[in-house]
DNA sequence: AATGAATGAGGCTTCATTCAT
DNA sequence: CATGAATGAAGCCTCATTCAT
């Protein structure tokens, strides 16, 4: 049997997760009917309970699932104390962009994760106070400006990663690592010209 | 007569109006059911529909006057071109701390009309679209680096502005001054510890 | 004064009046909305309370007025007995003629009182008994041929002068005196070619 | 399995059919309420909406099919042109004792479908139509007299139909037969005394 | 003679969820 | 593993009618 057993309803829950991210996605949570959830899935209602306690326990495990993933994505860009200083653009812009990229990969999930939920509250205090870790070294190596809020600065980058996700990555007018480029340089140079770097670049 | 004709039925309304403003900003439009409303009002079911045609209506109300007033606002703050080069920095920053001072006056509102409507897209769009003319001007003047796209750098103020609002100014962690002084000085200066001014401000 | 006490208020009852009349005949009593009715005789919903008691009340009032006034001229076309045999065509033709006018000139209340209410039931019977009684004399006077039943007969001609009040006189396409002449013509002597006189007819 | 797959459904739905077209024809639209409707039916309120999208749905849906089956019946009974003269009569006897019996036959659905609807007018408009095309050939050839308008007689005839259906049908006073021996007898003949044939039938 | 403001009552419809098979 | 059929609960909205002035 090229099919194990159990497998047939492991498709079909796929199939409602899928449809459910869709509809969630581009409906919300309210507008979105499970009797819709489950056409799309070629299922028929009761078959949703079969794998699913209700409509918030399917909403609850997209978001924990994409949670999840983004928490462990969010360890691979932490920074380790140590580091050289003058790697630290290059692990910041290496951080932002592979954030991008995540969020760029998933966009029906982000919507529901980090637009939609309540729970997006938790996961972006978490996100920030991850920056907030990665940055206080460098602030007090003197690498950064002393009298800036560390807190305010990883806010900052919270709410642009946010906007430009919904207004640039998803609506495909640039990508991840172009970005990540403009994001990492304007905050680490600011808008004015003297002093940049930003030209040496490729 | 101690109030005129019509005064009873405009303090209905408002009362309507708050009732509805306040559920929608906590509840979202979804959950806030038009029986709430009208007992918060203190009238009945039937009262609703003599000042407002749905419940759809209502919101729309709430949203489009919210929209209208930032618009007005933003109108004040758009610098006229011509202005003097030193003077830029001052503009933006009272520009950036208006702005933060209206939606940290109207938190609910701002709930609703920023981030509950799908209008809020549109009105994000305008406010990016502002921001883009009014440093265009200066990106020209030689004022910013020119490799900057200010069509990104806008749209990390917008991001910026929204996340803030939410996570310092509505928790009352910070307020529309200092917020806007930071903003204003990171994105002018960057992080880095060169040649900053940040310190010569009060 | 030209204008006694009380005359505005007649005239108020007046204007819900002809409104009324002219949204039940054409929406139907429960279409009809006690609000319009108001509005298009100027007034507010409680003035209409102030002559009339309830919605019912109006239509009542308006459908026992057209049935009181169709009961006259009733009276006025009953054949009195003994009438001459060869003036009966004449005057069946003078009582299909005068209640055609009546129904054409009184549209909407015919629209209303005959076809909405359940009170026409009545009003037809009423009018179906008074042909009976018209046609039974010259019956049994041999002038009508005797297996006719004359109940058949004054049902047949209610139903007549019902549709074609509706698809002739409202739509205009026809009026009462030539409707009349064709109807008595055909009841008395049939549709076959042979022996009729409505050659001679002017 | 006693029943096949689908039976339950199609049972719960022409219950509730049924149940609607004896409220409606009883209570008329406005009174008729979907919840007597499921509680005749035996079910609860969402049950009706399983098997139709609203109130109006169903109302149309019954006066449709009635419509349709009414043409059904309507071209059964339509005479090809032609016939023999003298088999005219009996094809005209047929064609009003058919419809007679049809609309005897279903008095809820007559009531509804032709004295409820506003679509009535149409069907009317039909019927009358296609009286009239079956007695202009017959007026063609010089046997109905040639100043007769065949469109009012036509009208005529669906006049007397619809007040004898109401007044003798439905009331069991009298029957299709007979009403329509005496309905043809009278449009052929008339009432005078001379010449008729009435006394040769049986 | 009339109005601004409000309500009681009730109907239609939707949706997540479950029962029985 | 899945379905046909059904329901409990609840929300939105309408309309005739009335209160207080």
């Amino acid at each position: 049997m090229a099919r194990e057993k159990g497998w047939k309803g492991k498709e079909s829950r796929e199939r409602l997760l899928a449809a459910a991210i869709d509809e969630f996605a581009n409906q919300g949570f309210h507008k979105t009917k499970v009797s819709t959830i489950v056409t799309r899935a070629g299922l028929t209602q009761p078959a949703f309970y079969l794998y699913f306690s209700s409509k918030e326990a399917i909403f609850d495990e997209v978001v924990n699932d994409f949670h999840e993933r983004l928490r462990m994505m969010m360890k691979t860009i932490r920074m380790e104390p140590g580091i050289e200083t003058e790697d630290v653009p290059k692990r910041v812009l290496f951080a932002v962009e592979t954030l991008f990229r995540f969020l760029a990969e998933n966009p029906n999930l982000t919507r529901i994760g980090l637009f939609q939920t309540p729970e997006a509250k938790k996961i972006k205090e978490e996100l920030a106070f991850m920056v907030v870790e990665n940055l206080r070294a460098e602030q007090q190596a003197g690498y950064f400006h002393p009298d800036l809020s560390m807190e305010i600065v990883a806010e900052c980058l919270v709410g642009i990663v946010e906007r430009l996700t919904v207004s640039q990555l998803f609506s495909k007018k640039s990508n991840a690592e172009s970005l990540a480029a403009q994001v990492v340089h304007l905050l680490m140079y600011g808008m004015f010209a003297h002093g940049s770097v930003l030209r040496e670049k490729p």
